[in-house]
RNA sequence: GGAGAGAUGGCAGAGUGGUCGAUCGCGGCGGUCUUGAAAACCGUUGUACUGUGAGGUACCGGGGGUUCGAAUCCCUCUCUCUCCGCCA
């Protein structure tokens, strides 16, 4: 969320920002700005008060030290007004505080400049593109076909164990699974990230640092005996590592890298366009997460995307980046670029990837602060994250691509020292 | 799962109703000394909110209560540790 401070100062530029978002923040940023200002009047009020208060009981605390007690009982009868007064304002102080807080989570994260004007996706814009689209045979299959003649992924068996979209990998198919999650596990530790492992049930607090809570629960599974939730991905445990902690300006960036199975109850968005591969309850993912330095954080964001960009590179699939415009971006993003491969039997392009600078958003929900080397003051961290990558959609891309006349599959060179075989 | 103990500042560890935001030590930072470093000595050292400012307020695991006054008493929740049981 954004800083109330940030707003209050900055009134135009929230407004003429969200409404590249197409949100129209006028109403909502004058009602914090007013609501804060109560805010602020009850506690001041309220400290007041309780100073006088404090400095009270400090003399009766001296008057019976002294004997003087009937002189501390006299006073003690002043007291009772005074504590009404502070019982109310501490009251009133709390509720304009929860007002204004449940008023800040409702804006959006401010566009960054760069962020394209439009409202759909197809408004994005592509920023460049690589590989090459392969000819295929006449009789090329796409995914779903090519896994049953090989029978390396079976989703009637997923529905009997779960249910839909929980798929269970046979043989080659899994071998190509842990491949996938090794190789790109090792090109980020490669590249300087650390590796992590992070739980995939997290508790209230972590949904809510990332901000799926609590609007988005219905997107997550929720293990309500112990009040769990299953990871949508990786961020949220990762992001929440540091949740209240203050990092020392020398320490960042931080740079983490964590493979996680993810769930998305994805409820109501099954229908046309997810056969297949094409979207899962559980599916498997490698994540990467930075907190950097707010002057460092956009310059890193294109590390990022360079590093996603090796990897759909190595495994020779053609790609395109997107910059997502302003209506297709999520509301916690400052800018984000979107990867999609091209999987040439669907002839579509599949999201595998999406790269985003939160600012500090996430770290202002999360209070992930670092101090200032030269201030000694403790600021907001910036923090960045992107998939590197989602594995089902690549498999789907590799298994299409990468078919031949008898339905064949050629697995990517880079590959073959992980699942060792060449052929599927 | 059973029994017990505990949760205090970066760490270690005092403090059981009244100048306690909190003793002392270590660590950190600044300084003296030194060619430099170490040692020694002196000083300093939490966070957040709020006020133009001096300052004020809150925070001793979380929440609630008793009291003029709570780190200290009561209730409740969470977590950690030890022993026993079970177990990949």
């Amino acid at each position: 969320m954004l800083t109330v401070k940030y707003i209050t100062e900055n009134r135009e530029d929230v407004i003429t920002r969200l409404a590249k978002k197409h949100v129209d923040a006028a109403t909502l940023v004058d009602n914090i700005i007013a609501t804060d200002e109560k805010r602020r009047s009850a506690k001041v009020q309220a400290d007041q008060l309780q100073n006088e208060m404090n400095t009270l009981s400090k003399a009766i605390g001296q008057m019976y030290k002294e004997g003087r007690k009937e002189e501390a009982d006299a006073a003690k009868s002043r007291t009772v007004e005074l504590k009404e007064d502070i019982k109310n304002l501490t009251t009133a102080f709390a509720e304009y505080d929860a007002a204004v807080n449940a008023l800040v989570v409702q804006l959006p994260n401010l566009p960054h400049d760069s962020v394209p004007f439009g409202r759909t996706p197809e408004e994005n814009v592509v920023v460049r593109s690589g590989g090459e689209i392969p000819q295929l045979p006449d009789n090329k299959q796409p995914h779903w076909d090519l896994i049953k003649q090989h029978d390396i992924v079976d989703f009637e068996l997923g529905t009997k164990l779960t249910g839909a979209g929980f798929p269970v990998y046979k043989g080659k198919g899994a071998r190509l699974q842990r491949a996938l999650i090794n190789f790109f596990l090792d090109e980020g530790v490669k590249s300087g990230y650390f590796e992590v492992q992070p739980p995939i049930l997290v508790n209230e607090d972590s949904g809510f640092g990332t901000g799926q809570l609590p609007d988005k629960e219905g997107q997550m599974y929720h293990a309500t005996a112990d009040n769990f939730y299953l990871i949508p991905t990786a961020e949220v445990p990762v992001t929440n590592i540091y949740r209240d902690v203050v990092l020392e300006e020398s320490e960042l960036p931080i740079r983490n890298i964590a493979y996680t199975p993810c769930f998305r109850r994805e409820a109501g968005s099954w229908g046309a366009h997810v056969r297949g591969l094409n979207r899962l309850h559980q599916f498997d993912k490698v994540e990467i997460v930075q907190i950097a330095h707010p002057d460092k954080s956009y310059e890193i964001l294109e590390t990022m995307v360079a590093h996603v960009e090796g990897l759909v590179n190595k495994l020779g699939l053609p790609y395109r980046i997107l910059r997502l415009c302003g209506g297709d971006m999520s509301f916690t993003s400052a800018l984000t670029y979107d990867f999609e491969v091209y999987s040439a039997a669907q002839e579509r392009w599949l999201e595998v990837s999406s790269v985003s600078n939160f600012e500090s958003f996430q770290a202002n929900r999360l209070k992930c602060r670092f101090r200032e080397k030269e201030s000694k003051k403790t600021v907001l961290a910036h923090t960045l994250n992107g998939s590197a990558l989602a594995l089902p959609r690549i498999v789907a891309a590799l298994l299409e691509n990468n078919q031949n006349a008898d339905g064949s599959i050629k697995i990517p060179e880079i590959l073959v020292p992980y699942t060792g075989f060449d052929t599927i």
